[in-house]
DNA sequence: TGGTGAATGTTATGACATAACATGTTATTG
DNA sequence: CAATAACATGTTATGTCATAACATTCACCA
């Protein structure tokens, strides 16, 4: 599924550190800004690492904030369908797979002879401690 | 759920009709060139619509895109859970719902008192069609 | 009739992402 | 070792998606 990861270049090292250290996602401008003083001054450079990282399974792109998230089980590359619930309020994402849901999607996919590359669920709404609060 | 839809304005007919009469998702700039003739000048006469026609939930918008198509199903606003199948080759866009998906999200939210406001699903992959070719 | 709220028009700007090309780095391998 | 292939990087420019701010117009009805 996803390729294996050798080693990081430093570019990308600096990217994944950013995203793992941070509270919630990122988008790429905002890493860029993060990683200024390590002499990042484009875009690209951001993109690129992230471009791999994504392909090493280490982050997940949420496509519903245009923003980035380290892998929540960066040592299991090998779990399925993922799903995000995102907190509108406090940004938290919280990370997880259900095999239902999964068997269901694919089962569709099957039925209707449509060949999934990559499957997307995002649910925006709001925590539990935010919802206390 | 969905606000009850009034008489849709000039602006907001245009753009569904659009929307409706495309084989595939569009993008707000490309709406607003197709409109050009009708008057539109400016992306926000497209974004204004389409912020009222999701309101009205006739039209969707799918995240992985950042591209709108008009709803399915339009004279049944109350289905839930939506989840669109889309193919990287031609396109086309088929839009479905499930209740198991629904329901065991539904649980995942109860268990983790998360509430969700709005839940995406998006399947890239490749139609039927596309693959026999 | 005049006032309230919604829709519209317009300009400018912000936010997200990639094209194109030059340069550097490292690892072969002949 | 030198040639080269493969990949990562740096840099500038540009393309694409979305909204802020403000002025104006329109429809309705108290």
């Amino acid at each position: 599924m996803t390729t294996a990861s050798p080693e990081l270049t430093r570019n990308q090292s600096l990217v994944l550190e950013t995203l793992a250290k941070a509270e919630g996602p990122l988008s790429a401008y905002t890493i860029l800004d993060k990683l200024r003083d390590d002499g990042f001054r484009a875009p690209l450079q951001v993109y690129r690492a992230l471009d791999k990282l994504l392909g090493f399974g280490l982050i997940h792109r949420l496509e519903s904030l245009n923003a980035f998230v380290a892998c929540a089980h960066p040592h299991c590359h090998a779990h399925g369908l993922i799903a995000f619930a995102i907190c509108e309020k406090c940004g938290q994402v919280d990370e997880f797979s259900d095999e239902v849901v999964q068997k269901r999607l694919a089962g569709w996919a099957e039925d209707h002879r449509f060949k999934a590359e990559k499957t997307t669920i995002e649910i925006r709404g709001r925590c539990a401690n935010c919802l206390a609060a």
